[in-house]
RNA sequence: GCGGCUGUAGUGUAGUGGUUAGCACUUGGGCCUUCCAAGCCUACGACCCGGGUUCGAAUCCCGGCAGCCGCACCA
């Protein structure tokens, strides 16, 4: 209900469209319009603003989506993302193969190929647990699979499926650029791909999406220490570990849990961001702890952070914070042959890996959900600093000495904020689009202003209405951020 | 991917074999209007796609695509 009408506003107003929508669209490709795209752009510089500024050796690179076959062996993801399936004739259900080898036959189907998987199906006259008809196994990877090149020299390529590996495979120079410093903190805010067999909730999972990760890199002999760790030892985090399942949320004062410092500092951070720079409210925000059959592969302390979506049915990941450990550097150097070991202060070794990695699609689903408000108005209070636009600028009416006035304030503003100019309709109605789309601020000009310079002033959420002087509104708006 | 339900302007809908495919809101233009979706005039705009049945299909049948629900999948 309220999923249908968020995407309402969404594509009415110029959030987002289905991508390639003229041909009827694909499941899990979306497009992000005017709107969207002005609000992605703010959350993600937010989010650089608020994370690149933790340390001085934290930076952004931009690494290819492309990447060879070779790097996803060592990752682990072809591996891994890779799972035969056992597919019936006649239903077309599909089965894992792995599962169902193990279950009817006792065997391990660990290092079979196709055609031996194939075999023990065969020959043990394993039949569809559905229907009872025959079944063929194939392989289903959840990774793009690209051709470079042409003819005799075709190199395997893929879509990268996450953008971690970009920063792992920029560790060994940029380390050196950076002149030999840890912890190094590489950010890629990027695209990411993954084939889902069936994209489903809307916006939710998608084929293609954004993320925003930060890789740091640091000394695994000082995981439990951090410079600042002072400054957030008594900061309480909202969390939901595996023993507090199907009960409520602990605030747990940071130095009282049982994680590493420096896992914990970067929880307080990652809470910051929700809390104090989108100023979400402290109840819809939770930190989950994932269980063993829930964590990814490579992960050794993996905590998920949340938000409580209603129209996507309650708490969903919003990104994840992964320990993984020396698991993608061991990974590279091995099959690589390259040595990713350091040396600082005469002591070699491989760095470890704290991942900071958000879902850039489902934070802005779940602001526009938190922002949605539909009583006898449609607003969407969508925090100020990721509002596609600040302030909205209209003469009281369309006279020519009204609009005049108004794109002289327009103009004046537009150099400092994000702002929209309208004169068409009447006031109320207009007023009303602005709250649809989320827009803080609307300034009006009347007959007054022509006199004394001074504008109305309306507030997206309290509609109180402040009369201010034009040679003010730059600083007060900006003191309204 | 399987099963069930569904698909008419941007949105919500009317239309169940022959309609110039109707209505409301929205949107563009105009009039009016001194602060919260007012009113009047006017314009734009749709039968998801393909095939079949039929003299004739938005309507019936088949397939595709998309959406919702359930199952499976979700590193």
């Amino acid at each position: 209900m309220k999923s249908e009408e968020i995407m309402d506003i969404c594509m009415r107003r110029g959030f987002l469209f289905p991508s390639a929508e003229i041909y009827r669209g694909v499941a899990g490709l979306w497009d992000y319009g005017p709107l969207g795209t002005r609000m992605k752009n703010s959350w993600e510089n937010l989010w650089r603003k608020h994370f690149l500024s933790l340390s001085p050796n934290f930076h952004e690179i931009s690494t290819t989506n492309i990447l060879p076959r070779e790097v996803f062996e060592a990752s682990g993801h072809l591996e891994s993302f890779n799972d035969a399936l056992a597919e019936c004739s006649s239903c077309h259900s599909r089965f894992k193969a792995d599962q169902l080898i193990e279950e009817n036959l006792k065997i391990s189907s660990e290092g079979m190929n196709l055609e031996e998987i194939n075999k023990a199906i065969k020959d043990n006259n394993l039949n569809c647990p559905q229907c009872g008809g025959d079944l063929s196994a194939k392989f289903f990877n959840l990774m793009f699979r690209l051709e470079l090149g042409a003819g005799e020299s075709i190199k395997e390529a893929y879509l990268r499926p996450e953008t971690a590996q970009g920063a792992y495979l920029a560790f060994k120079r940029s380390f050196k650029t950076l002149r030999n410093k840890l912890p190094l903190g590489l950010a890629i805010i990027g695209k990411a791909f993954r084939n889902e067999i069936s994209p489903r909730q809307g916006f939710y999972r998608l084929r293609e999406f954004h993320q925003a990760e930060l890789q740091i890199f640091f000394d695994p002999d000082k995981v439990n220490e951090h410079e600042d760790f002072e400054s957030v030892k008594d900061k309480k985090l909202r969390i939901y570990s595996i023993e507090d399942r199907g009960k409520n949320i602990r605030e747990v004062k940071c130095k009282d849990l049982d994680l590493p410092k420096f896992y914990l500092y970067y929880m307080v951070k990652i809470q910051d961001f929700y809390l104090e720079t989108l100023k979400l409210p402290r109840e819809m925000f939770r930190f989950r702890e994932l269980d063993e059959k829930e964590k990814a592969f490579y992960n050794k302390i993996h905590w998920d952070f949340e938000l409580n979506i209603e129209s996507l049915g309650g708490f969903k990941e919003m990104g994840g914070i992964h320990y993984r450990t020396d698991h993608d550097l061991s990974g590279h150097q091995k099959l690589s042959k390259e040595n990713l070991m350091i040396n600082v202060d005469g002591k070699k070794f491989i760095p470890h890996v704290l991942e900071l990695s958000f879902g850039g699609d489902r934070n802005l689903w779940a602001l526009l959900d938190l922002g949605y408000e539909k009583e006898e108005r449609t607003v969407l209070k969508l925090p100020k600093n990721v509002a596609p636009y600040y302030c909205a600028v209209f003469p009281l009416m369309k006279k020519e000495e009204l609009i005049k006035k108004a794109k002289e304030v327009y103009k004046l503003l537009s150099n400092e904020f994000s702002i929209m100019y309208d004169d068409t309709g009447s006031i109320g109605k207009r007023y009303r689009r602005q709250d649809e789309i989320g827009t803080p601020y609307c300034i009006t000009i009347d007959y007054d202003t022509l006199d004394d310079d001074t504008v109305t002033l309306r507030d997206r959420d309290s509609m109180e209405q402040e009369r201010v002087r034009i040679d003010k509104i730059i600083e007060i708006l900006n003191e309204k951020v």
